[in-house]
DNA sequence: CGTTTAAATTAGCATCAACTAACTTTAAAG
DNA sequence: CTTTAAAGTTAGTTGATGCTAATTTAAACG
C-alpha cells in the first residue's frame, strides 16, 4: 500500500533537482533554493531527508545527485508537470498561470486520473510530445 | 490581494456545511466530523476558528448555518467539486476517484484556471448543468 | 432523581514544512 | 596571511491541521 508515500514537498524537491539537472552541469542546494524561492536552511535540512531516504546522493562539493528511486519521482512528477500544463494552456489558461497551477495540482493527482488526463492530453496531440520524449530520454551523467 | 486568503481546510469545512444542509434539516458538528472522517475535537476546533471568521452562526443547539460569506465560500467550493468531478469523470475516470481527486484539486487552482475548465465542462455539456443550477438556487432557510 | 449516553469542548501533542538567527567551512581576493 | 563572501548547517520558531484523553453539558431513560 505505498507508491502513493512520497511527501508532496519532496516530490516538489525531486521534481526540481531534476529540472535543474537538464539544464545546468551541476545542482547544488542554493540552485534549488533560488528555484524555489525557499530559504537555505529549508532546502539544506530538505536535503538531509532526501539523503535519508536514498533520493538523492551529495558528494563533497555539495553536488547533488539523484538516485534511481528519486530519478523514477522526479520523472514522474515532472512528467504530470508537463502534461497539465500543456492541457491547461490548451484549454486557454495564460502559461505562466498554467505553469503556477500545474505545481500545485501535479500532488494531488491519483494514478487513474492522472492517466486519463495523460490519454486526453496525448489524443489531442496525435500522440506527438517532445517534452514528454525528452524527460523519458534524459539520463543523469554520472559523477 | 485578498481572496486567496481562505485556509484550504476552511474551504472544505464550509463546503461539507453546505452540502449537509442541502439533504439535511440541521447541520451538527459530529455530522461533519462524520462525513470527513475527522475526529469531533478537530471540528469542534475548525468551527470555533468559522465562527470566529464569521463564515458561520452556531445556535443553542449546536445548529450550524453558513453567514452570508461563509455561503459565499462554501458555493465556490461547492462548484469547483461538481465541475472538476464531472471533467474526470468525462475524461474516463471512475465517479469514486474521480470524487476524491476534485476534492483535492478543488483547493488548488488558480480563478482563472477554474473559469477556463469551467468553459471546457459547460460546452461540453451544452451549457446544461442540473447540478451547477441546483447550487445558485439554493438558500438556506433562516432559523 | 440519578445514571447513562451523545455532543461538544479543552488541553496537550504530533507532523509537516516553511522561517530566522547564528554558526561553520571553504575558497577566493586582496 | 588575513579578510571577506558564498554555501551549507544547526537550533529554535511558527502556523496549519490533524490527533487522543479527559472534561463538561444536556437530554433521555429507568
Amino acid at each position: 500500500m505505498k507508491a502513493y508515500e512520497t511527501h508532496e514537498s519532496s516530490e516538489n524537491y525531486l521534481e526540481s533537482i531534476l529540472m535543474l539537472s537538464m539544464d545546468h552541469q551541476v545542482v547544488r542546494s542554493i540552485d534549488i533554493a533560488n528555484m524555489l524561492g525557499f530559504s537555505k536552511p529549508s532546502v539544506s535540512v530538505a536535503m538531509k531527508r532526501l539523503r535519508e531516504e536514498g533520493m538523492i546522493t551529495v558528494d563533497s562539493n555539495g553536488y547533488i545527485t539523484l538516485t534511481e528511486d528519486g530519478m523514477k519521482i522526479a520523472k514522474g512528477t515532472y512528467e504530470k508537470h508537463i502534461v497539465i500544463t500543456n492541457v491547461l494552456i490548451d484549454l486557454g489558461v495564460s502559461a505562466y498561470t498554467a505553469g503556477q497551477d500545474a505545481c500545485r495540482i501535479e500532488h494531488v493527482l491519483s494514478p487513474e486520473t492522472f492517466a486519463r488526463i495523460k490519454d486526453f492530453y496525448l489524443k489531442s496531440h496525435d500522440g506527438v510530445s517532445p517534452e514528454l520524449d525528452a524527460i523519458s530520454a534524459y539520463e543523469q551523467r554520472k559523477p
